[in-house]
DNA sequence: CGCCAGGTTGAAGCGCTTCAACGTCTGTGG
DNA sequence: CCACAGACGTTGAAGCGCTTCAACCTGGCG
């Protein structure tokens, strides 16, 4: 694993170097092709997985059959970096969601077998697990301040401001169904705005 | 604290008798009247509370001066039973919710510092705590389920499924705001699914 | 080169919002 | 005890923004 990521992970995660090598060597190292499913709705997801390079979307099928991004994932912090279906692999369900690489990309996968033998390993690694659980909590009540409190132009605007770059990673329709709407309405709204 | 009120903690929370009581002791019992705050925006959210009678509701301020309601509470299912910023309690920063009486109301609460004496006590309140963590995040998630994926109609008629004498314990303005919607759309909601 | 996926643009339509008026119920003070 | 105020819900009318369907453009890739 990269110099790099490990620092990162280090200070996104909160944790020594020693630490973060206990915890890293659960991890398995994978390259997902483009377009290459890592999780398919009705399997149970049993891992957690985080981005090192590339791109990932997790997606819900509606009954029309549309796509509906719930998440989008990159090398970014903590909350954007992680990729699992956390309630089908807490309560081991089968999955309503899919999960695939946008592009070529590298991850790193720690089993749930591990997560939970890690976790009840010592009591340093179960408080790390429920801050953990803490951390992807908050990330999914601020998803829904946004979707309950703000339009979907402010969302946009908020998702650009917090993330600049992300319309170079990720292609447009993807990120219109994570903001709520549809592409049209989305490159609507970005023209909209460019001009003022 | 009422047989019948223990009873179903027992049950939601799954730990038994014992261990229930040691862990209700550190609740102090609360009424509130109605309209009552027992969070304003601003304060850091140091308790968590349980509903074992009345209702409350949890809502956020927006720019324009309007109210919209983030969760209900009501004596229910655990998710529904509990109160607090959770996002304020862990992080101890300053909330952006109100929590208020909707009626007269009997609640237990929970001080943050007993909260965490419990979780660092031993490994077993350690492992409940994160257990709770999880179920909050859970129904979270479902929050952001149903606003991305189902639009105002299909998500009243999943409330009412779920929730069906909902109507008879909070108000339609509040219910409609937790739906995202405006009061009148709620209104004339009802009355078209009513016809049919 | 030609195809295909992704993005843009136009036109029509629907559903929610907003503003406003009215109905109904409840609680309070004259 | 009645009258009135205030809160809540309903209904109407107008408007706006997002959706949908469709056509078209562009760039990347076989």
């Amino acid at each position: 694993m990269e110099e790099i990521f490990k620092q990162k992970l280090a200070r996104l995660l909160r944790i020594d170097d020693v630490l973060l090598e206990e915890f890293l060597k659960l991890f398995q190292y994978k390259e997902l092709e483009k377009a290459e499913f890592i999780l398919n709705q009705g399997e149970v997801c049993e891992f957690i997985g985080l981005v090192s390079e590339g791109a990932l979307r997790t997606f819900y099928v509606n009954e029309n059959g549309d796509e509906v991004s719930f998440l989008l994932h990159f090398n970014n912090e903590l909350e954007d970096m992680g990729f699992t279906d956390f309630e089908s692999f807490l309560l081991a369900e089968k999955s309503k969601l899919n999960i695939q690489a946008i592009a070529h990309s590298k991850v790193y996968l720690i089993k749930k077998t591990d997560w939970e033998w890690l976790s009840n390993k010592d009591i340093f690694w179960l408080h790390f697990s429920k801050r953990m659980t803490e951390i992807v909590y908050i990330s999914a009540k601020r998803r829904v301040e946004d979707l309950l409190y703000y339009g979907p132009e402010s969302r946009y605007l908020k998702l650009l401001k917090d993330n600049p770059n992300i319309f170079q990673k990720i292609p447009q329709k993807y990120i219109a169904s994570y903001l709520g709407i549809s592409p049209q309405s989305l490159s609507r709204i970005r023209k909209r705005i460019s001009i003022n």
